[in-house]
DNA sequence: AAGCCCAAGATAAACGTTTAACAACGTAGA
DNA sequence: TCTACGTTGTTAAACGTTTATCTTGGGCTT
């Protein structure tokens, strides 16, 4: 533990404690000689200052929170990774907290997150519903609500995709195909970004004078979800396209359609949502909808800045585009 | 910003703050009606404890740091994702930093690291070397260093996986199979864990006295490293089977392999390094050596949190086994 | 009934910073 | 030469906890 203090620090530089504190943190100015003598010693004695101490003091932190439903989604894996690189460049420390899925557990390690008092917060919450927490400090502290947003207009700002152009887009490239019979394997339809995805796929059908697609709903387990869409069909017959509507979905469509030795495109299309590496690691490479992740977190973190530095326009909805990423894993019906 | 403190809280309950701390903290006993009232108090305010004061002064902080290379390998993200869990049953939050492959950024996060006074380190170092700042550390503050350990005798206490023997039993399984020409597709072969695995495989081959395998150093990016791989491929005569040392060079493997529309097993067996959904969300599911991820993470944590009890024995090195995954990716030529 | 001890609360002193207020010392304008 | 001011450094007071030490009062023992 280093135990080496500012007092140490100031002692050997044969100067006053506030001296050391205005050449660290450049608040004040010094003679270049001093400041020299100061960094000497800081270095020799490998000071740093407690973060506790200067966090109490000044009332400032440079912390901010960051809230995921889980770490098995490499979608929200890649945005903490972005986010943690932005934040280092600007000195800021990431705190990471997952809700485990779970509106409880998420309460509490929201509650946890707040003790240290953080500058800002970016949140991805496990339900559609902001943790009460956070509504509760919404105007007190800046927060940024990502991906899973319930209704967009109760003062938090965010940052989304347009789901329901993604869907829309999705279902015009299958039906541009000759595809009238769709699956989609989602994950939780409650979740709004699914059930917007699943609106845009719909609507489009319906556009087209075609059947609404059938929903099949596998959950947020890779394994479970493959057994599921199994069973599925088994019992059903076979559309001729399937969409996944996340990551993990796709990966269960892969699975079960592999067990079942179900060529893809040929016995079955499939569409993925994001856009991976394994995905295109493959023979017959996924055509997906990728999501711009990196954008995502760029936006969510300037924007986060934007009210740290007390930025105060009014409620702000940044929507961003899916595209499509067209490969070969939809066959062409036409 | 939640500004209320502790005095506000013993102000509305009527007691003195010592009070309050002690029913909050539960250190010292306090009557039933008192610690109702305190409660009450408490919960009415939404009081949270201040972190920077409370560890200020009582030097004490529940929180562990992570060091980690970077994001983009799964491995490191499903190790902080076990970790994050574990440490939140316990209390302790944890501080994730990455040093993005790159020993200078490495020291810099490292140091801001350090200014939470963290109460334990668990660190995978982005070499071989154990950061200069842990170094100086060793003895003073508990550190379990993982998977990327130089030489293991440096003082620290390291949890890691025998990839001697996860090389030779591929090498085995291949050897077994008939396969005499092998070629492996490494991230970079001076890291410590890719260069044992790579032993491994060599020394076996030798025993059987088929020759020692190619080695491609492929790098750490996916696409790149196909690139590579498929540049490697146009070059030379092919191998009969080849071996992915880590996630992301299986990934650079089956992306080459498409591309160069080389089918598995029937043109070139593959078995992959580490165990994901991916690998087996295919119509040949990938052989693949398990690295026991959330065991490492357990170990890991668990002595830790050994260690930061005061738990003294000598320096403790724990080595984990992988395990082969057998599945369809490996032909049998005999 | 006196003396003692223990339990339960209160008081106040830290913890290591930052920063407002102040002192000292030129320098320059009048 | 004197005042005013700017510059550079110091002193000391916070910040919100935890905790060592002290106070109080009630119950036991004798």
């Amino acid at each position: 533990m280093s135990k080496v203090t500012i007092r140490e620090v100031a002692e050997r530089a044969g100067v006053s404690i506030a001296t050391v504190s205005n050449v660290l943190s450049g608040r004040k100015a010094v003679t270049a000689q001093l400041t020299k003598r100061v960094n000497e010693a800081a270095r020799e004695l490998s000071y740093q200052v407690d973060r506790a101490a200067s966090q109490l003091r000044s009332g400032r932190t440079q912390v901010v929170g960051v809230l995921v439903p889980n770490f098995n989604d490499t979608f929200f894996t890649a945005l903490v990774s972005r986010i943690e690189s932005l934040a280092a460049t600007e000195g800021y420390q990431v705190v990471v907290v997952s809700g485990q899925d779970n509106p409880d557990v998420e309460a509490a390690r929201l509650d946890a997150l707040m003790g240290w008092r953080p500058s800002g917060v970016i949140a991805i919450p496990a339900t559609n519903a902001p943790p009460a927490l956070l509504c509760r400090e919404v105007g007190s502290l800046p927060i940024i609500l990502v991906d899973r947003v319930g209704q967009d207009d109760l003062g938090f700002d965010t940052v989304t995709v347009d789901n329901y152009a993604a869907g829309w887009e999705t279902a015009e490239h299958l039906l541009d195909n000759g595809h009238t019979s769709i699956a989609i394997a989602s994950s939780v339809s409650a979740f709004r970004p699914i059930r917007e995805r699943i609106r845009g796929v719909t609507e489009n059908c319906l556009r087209h004078k075609a059947p609404p697609p059938q929903i099949i709903e596998v959950g947020i387990d890779h394994e479970r979800g493959a057994d599921i869409l199994c069973d599925w069909l088994d019992a059903n017959s076979h559309p001729t396209a399937l969409v996944g509507m996340t990551n993990v979905t796709t990966l269960a469509a892969l699975s079960a359609l592999a067990r079942k030795g179900l060529e893809i495109p040929d016995a079955m299309s499939l569409i993925g949502f994001d856009d991976y590496a394994w995905m295109t690691a493959r023979k017959i490479p996924l055509t997906a909808v990728r999501q711009p992740i990196e954008v995502i977190a760029d936006r969510a973190w300037e924007h986060l800045m934007f009210r740290i530095k007390g930025g105060a326009s009014g409620v702000e909805n940044i929507v961003l585009s899916a595209s499509l990423q067209v490969r070969n894993s939809v066959a062409c019906l036409a």
